[in-house]
DNA sequence: GTAGGGTTAG
């Protein structure tokens, strides 16, 4: 007896400096509303000693024994499992004696806060003692293992038993249905009935609660019928499962209607509704049900928590999380580890890392599991802090704790702080890779460090690809601007059975929101949205606005957006901008105020919308006007991009000295980017100096971007400057630097044609040269002068108009005139810009051919008109 | 209790 003693002394005091990290987690804790729990909480853990109660233990009577007992039951009831642990320790320093149903409190209390060492150690001396004989500890010991995760100890002490009844069983189907193991929860159930025992309600409550798929529910309500027949008409624990399976089914009004018929409600049909709401989304109506439980003074369980936990996290209240936590340590499920993990998850949300950190540091080592490192890890990430992330991932492979799949897929979002190939060559070691959680993070981080080939190599070695692996390799390709891979890719998942969601839907609508993609390919993956009826999801319809206003159809893109029911902020920026590359600045200014109307949310990219509108109609004053308002009443703060629109705004309406101001008053180094807007808007007012100085800055921060290399030649040529010039291009030839060729294309019939300058490869090209030469003749006679500035050759005058007459666009043109009936819009796409030139002639060509002509070229659209552009000539 | 995919600008 004294040796046994000794041992669980030895094993107590373990259990014990866990909660000395309580205590310091409690007092450390400061929010104001905790202030009384925490006063009461703390004098509670110490009561264990002072309590009068406990006093008896030390009175070695009888009467003392049964006191003991009494009390740790009571706490076993209430689950203040560390106070049984404590009075354990107290009932064995004073040597009394221990009986089956003590153990059985003890191995509840080692089951709920995750000690399976001390379990174990219960277990040998249970078995010399002959306490294992009393079914009803073996049963406590079987669920001490299997809540503990150790399956194959659980079912082989099973096995053992020498007495099974149904309370055994049960709790044995309960083991498996909580490990995930849910087909074998049936097999035993029947094998149960086969050695005659007879399922009692929480048996049915189990069965009922670990079906999945598609007919569980009608599964289900087969079950109840049978456990009517066994007599259990009302019986609230199928009720309960019934609650559960309706919600997981997403019926959650039928969830309600029983839970509402239920005359005997236990923690868990409250539980089951709180957690029902909560996982369909409805957070107040689960904090509403988890009010009315409060008040009716319904006991909440750790499943209670763990749903209300999980829903404070979704809707990030630290306030209530707060106070969630002060309830949890009220109602002693401080050890509770599903509990504990949930409350780091739910301060890391709130962006409360500091307490966050304070629970894990309080786990103590042993209750560090992966999971806890993997949250802790996620948290950081979550939160910006890559660095800390890593060194916590650097730290738990030091104390050996194995990396599981999430902990992989959770790392790899620090890339490239973190190496993927590392992670990727530790995760084949793992052999996780072919998961398709580790295989989506990895074929993701790859496509987004611009490695496509090697995410679609780790995409074909994913074992079962799922819905979400699938939609990433999707992405991966729009992100590429594949639009075939893409599609083929989505394609091919609709064979394999797999539906797309709505996730796959934007993935692939914007694979073809690019003027390459063909823009009947684009509609066609529209209508099969509206046949799966994804149409409507936020993400699909604002992928729809910008595929349309992409590939120049604004009509159909503004069309799209009326439609919508609802919209977010997205849906909102996506119509804004579609008008903004179209150059319908009324448009949208409109959307705008409509927007400011309904009192929606704006940032940066709103306003980068409505500035890049402004610049190209050249509404200077309005433009600065918006940015104003923007910094100043939207509290957003300027982007690169912001300043960016800023200088094209003012460069573009000739004010230089307005945008070099603004470049020089960034609070950033100015990038590439502002760099090439103030080159472009240079050249068009032929301010050489400031030019040579954007030419100069932009290739030093890119030196492989040809077009610094060409539009600063050009501006030397336009100067007449050719030597200049060519020491422009032999510094591009030595630096291997290739210009960009100059292309157009358009879609005639579903095909695309393309043309380089003076192409002849076109099997009518003859007919496009006699179309060429005819529209020369007829724009002479209109007064049209070729603006040959534009031809940036040195070669005479004569030369340069031929050249300038046989830009790629214009051969386009000549070939959409011939090719389609008269009347007919067409779309012209380019690579590059239009020149001026071009510009002017395409005008007239509206209006001599009366054709509506699209053209788009480097992510700008000109509708031409009755001889004018929608851009006012500001492009 | 921990995890991976999407939408707007440039």
């Amino acid at each position: 007896m004294m040796i046994i003693q000794a041992f669980f002394m030895k094993a107590l005091a373990t259990s014990l400096k866990r909660q000395t990290h309580f205590c310091t987690l409690k007092t450390r804790f400061n929010f104001p509303p905790r202030t009384s729990f925490c006063v009461s909480n703390h004098a509670l853990a110490q009561r264990s000693e002072d309590d009068p109660d406990v006093h008896h233990l030390f009175d070695e009577s009888p009467e003392g024994a049964r006191c003991s007992n009494r009390l740790l039951f009571e706490r076993s009831r209430n689950n203040r499992h560390s106070e049984v642990l404590s009075l354990f320790m107290g009932v064995h320093r004073s040597g009394l004696p221990v009986d089956g149903s003590t153990i059985s409190c003890v191995l509840k209390a080692c089951a709920y806060s995750l000690d399976q060492n001390f379990g174990v150690q219960i277990h040998g001396h249970c078995t010399k003692c002959g306490f294992l004989n009393d079914v009803s500890v073996g049963t406590s010991m079987v669920d001490m293992y299997f809540k503990n995760g150790s399956v194959e100890r659980g079912r082989r002490l099973f096995d053992q038993m020498g007495e099974r009844n149904v309370v055994s069983w049960t709790s044995l189907l309960t083991g498996y249905a909580q490990n995930g193991l849910d087909a074998e929860v049936l097999q035993l159930f029947v094998r149960m009935q086969s050695e005659g025992v007879q399922p009692g309600p929480f048996t049915f409550a189990t069965v009922i609660g670990s079906l999945s798929g598609e007919r569980m529910v009608e599964k289900g309500l087969q079950l109840q019928a049978a456990a009517i027949k066994n007599g259990f008409q009302t019986a609230t624990p199928v009720c309960n499962s019934l609650v559960s399976i309706y919600s997981k089914s997403g019926r959650i009004r039928e969830a309600k209607a029983v839970f509402d018929r239920l005359s005997d409600r236990t923690a868990v049909s409250w539980n089951s509704m709180v957690a029902g709401y909560a996982t369909n989304g409805l957070h107040s109506e689960a904090l509403e049900i988890f009010h009315h439980m409060r008040l009716v003074n319904a006991k909440p369980s750790n499943m209670t928590f763990a749903a209300v936990i999980k829903l404070c996290t979704s809707i990030k209240e630290l306030g209530f999380q707060q106070q969630l936590h002060c309830l949890v340590l009220k109602t002693g499920f401080e050890f509770d580890q599903h509990i504990r993990i949930a409350l780091m998850v739910g301060y890391s949300k709130c962006k409360v890392m500091d307490d966050a950190f304070e629970i894990f540091s309080a786990l103590g080592e042993e209750a560090r599991n992966v999971v806890a490192w993997t949250a802790m890890i996620s948290g950081y990430l979550q939160n910006g802090k890559a660095k800390r992330a890593v060194e916590l991932f650097l730290q738990m492979n030091r104390e050996s704790v194995k990396p599981n799949e999430f902990t992989y897929s959770t790392i790899l979002s620090a890339s490239p702080m973190v190496s993927p190939h590392q992670v990727h060559a530790q995760a084949i070691k793992a052999n996780s890779e072919k998961s398709p959680t580790v295989g989506t993070a990895l074929l993701d981080t790859y496509v987004k460090l611009g490695e496509v080939d090697e995410g679609s190599k780790v995409f074909d070695r994913i074992e079962k690809k799922d819905i979400v692996a699938w939609s990433a390799m999707v992405a991966g390709y729009a992100l590429k601007r594949d639009t075939e891979a893409a599609v083929k890719t989505f394609v091919e998942m609709a064979e394999h059975g797999i539906k797309p969601n709505e996730y796959t839907f934007s993935s692939v609508i914007n694979a073809c929101a690019s003027s390459m993609a063909p823009v009947q390919q684009g509609k066609q993956l529209h209508a099969w949205s509206i046949k799966s009826t994804f149409n409507n999801a936020f993400c699909v319809s604002s992928a729809l606005v910008t595929m349309y206003a992409k590939t120049g159809d604004i009509l159909s893109a503004n069309e799209v957006f009326r439609r919508q029911q609802d919209r977010d902020l997205v849906s909102w920026n996506s119509m804004i901008s579609g008008y903004a590359q179209h150059g319908h600045v009324n448009n949208a200014l409109q959307v705008f105020d409509e927007m400011r109307r309904q009192n929606m949310e704006m940032d940066g990219v709103t306003f980068i919308g409505v500035i890049s509108a402004c610049v190209h109609a050249g509404l200077v004053e309005e433009g600065q006007r918006y940015f104003d308002m923007m910094v100043r009443d939207h509290c957003v703060e300027p982007t690169m991009e912001h300043y960016s629109c800023l200088v094209d705004l003012y460069g573009r309406a000739g004010k230089l000295a307005k945008a070099m101001d603004i470049i020089n008053g960034m609070p950033f180094p100015p990038s590439a980017t502002v760099w090439r807007t103030l080159l472009g808007a240079s050249r068009v007012h032929r301010n050489l100096e400031l030019g040579s100085l954007a030419a100069e800055k932009l290739i030093s921060l890119q030196p492989q971007d040809s077009a610094a290399y060409v539009l600063l030649s050009n501006m030397h040529a336009m100067a007449g400057n050719w030597k200049e010039r060519a020491r422009v291009r032999s510094l591009m030839d030595g630096r291997k630097v290739k210009k960009e060729a100059g292309y157009s294309w358009i879609e005639v019939k579903n095909k695309t044609y393309s043309f380089l300058a003076a192409d002849s490869s076109h099997p009518m090209s003859n007919e496009i040269y006699e179309k060429l030469e005819e529209l020369r003749m007829r724009l002479k006679d209109a007064g049209y002068q070729a603006d040959t500035d534009h031809v940036l050759l040195d070669v005479d005058e004569e030369h340069k108009e031929a050249i300038l007459s046989q830009h790629s666009e214009r051969l386009a043109i000549a070939f959409g005139l011939i090719a389609t009936p008269p009347g007919t819009p067409l779309r012209v796409m380019k690579n590059l810009r239009v020149c001026g030139d071009c510009h002017v002639v395409i005008k007239l060509i509206s209006k001599i051919e009366g054709r509506y002509i699209v053209v788009r070229d480097t992510n700008r659209f000109h509708h031409f008109k009755d001889g004018s552009c929608s851009c006012g000539d500001y492009w």
